[in-house]
DNA sequence: CTATGGATTTTTGTATACCAGAAATGTGTA
DNA sequence: TACACATTTCTGGTATACAAAAATCCATAG
């Protein structure tokens, strides 16, 4: 499954990066003459780049119109929540039966990062180190499918997750859940931690109103898909 | 998130359903000159599906030694196979939730006939069937993105899947089985669905050393990814 | 002043030519 | 006969040229 020419890797590897950080916002353009002279290279890998984003659906591209960030429906952010939810819970479930335990230390440290930089109300930081928090979950349930899956839909859903925290009293409430979360995979209860960790990234309720009334204008498309 | 041209949107189709179909075998090789030159078009679009289909795993292509039908490790094989039951669960949970009576008429049909042809011992035809039993129960979840990402899972793994129904006794088992599923959602029993449908597609214990037996000689790749 | 029509320009889709790297083949020697 | 090394050949990676469609701009008419 792995990509095609060098150059188009790294295309693919700065444009995700750009579009996952927020660098580049749903809706922009991405016209294929200014990334190749930006770049230095020619259109054809750039085109292969924009193909292979395309496929994870971190770009959109209509026929003989181009190719902008991907930027999705309100109905669309609802469904992948819904998704991210779930597959976050599975993760958390295996990792609960199949973590080892120096896993389950580095977790323990990232659970402790994740509180000291809470307290010093540092959001950005939070989110990195929030990142890395689900993100030795995705290993800790020892299915690489399942990890690449998640971590696409997570890619998908970054620019407005990221908006999430930037919510008064989010990162603490945040804080609070992964430590109950850890608390029951370093107990080793699946059940427990999958529930956990459903509530934890589920949107739902006031949380979906409170995301929508935070999203710039351009991330949600108006209308047709 | 649509395709690109319509030259290599064409291809996409068309390799995809020999894929799926079995008509390309795992391990299978795809030069792009042949291509290109079978279906009359260029090297170019020829290189845009194989680009695509790599996308979604349906081929692999390693840097400069071509693309190949996917084959895939006995590993890999079970981890997709665990998060498509779990995939497959949440559909029927939804289902369960949220179908229209409509639509559970037309799955009862789906049954029937499900029902019939296994009496036939006509196991593709069966096949056939039931794929339909299931995509009904994938568009009854209501969310449009878990449907996408399921038969994503499912394509992938149509060429190991098929070879399960030739199992003597398999059918019948598989028809029983939707017979509770059928009923679970229909009753709108969540829970019940997802619980049944899980264990209708997962593959573990002697199930699994029975699907291994069966695989033919490179479905599955000998040592490295 | 606005709206509509057509010409121009820009941008994407396709084809082809060129280059580089890997596999296959052939030859010579131990 | 088997192995090592060089050469050849084949296939994929990249660049570029060309064609077609869409967007833009401008002129003209109402």
């Amino acid at each position: 499954m792995s990509r095609n020419g060098k150059l188009a890797t790294d295309l693919v590897q700065k444009l995700e990066r750009d579009i996952v950080t927020g660098v580049l916002k749903p809706g922009d353009k991405l016209d294929e003459r200014s990334l190749s002279e930006r770049f230095g290279v020619s259109r054809t890998p750039v085109r292969e780049a924009l193909q292979t984003l395309a496929g994870s659906g971190l770009v959109a591209t209509m026929p003989r119109r181009g190719t902008i960030v991907a930027s999705i429906t309100v109905a669309d952010l609802i469904e992948m929540f819904e998704v991210m939810a779930e597959l976050e819970a599975m993760c958390a479930r295996l990792a609960a039966r199949r973590m080892a335990r120096a896993d389950i230390e580095k977790l323990i440290a990232l659970g402790n990062e994740c509180g000291t930089l809470q307290e010093h109300a540092d959001a950005d930081a939070y989110y990195e180190a929030n990142v890395n928090f689900h993100e030795v979950i995705y290993a800790g349930c020892r299915n690489s499918f399942l990890e690449r899956q998640t971590k696409n839909v997570r890619n998908r859903l970054a620019p407005y997750r990221r908006l999430q925290l930037h919510r008064p009293g989010r990162v603490k409430k945040s804080n609070a859940e992964h430590s109950e979360i850890l608390d029951a995979i370093s107990n080793g209860d699946a059940e427990r931690a999958g529930r956990l960790m459903h509530q934890h990234v589920a949107v739902q309720g006031e949380a979906l109103n409170d995301l929508l009334a935070i999203v710039p204008r351009g991330y949600l498309e108006p209308l047709a898909s």
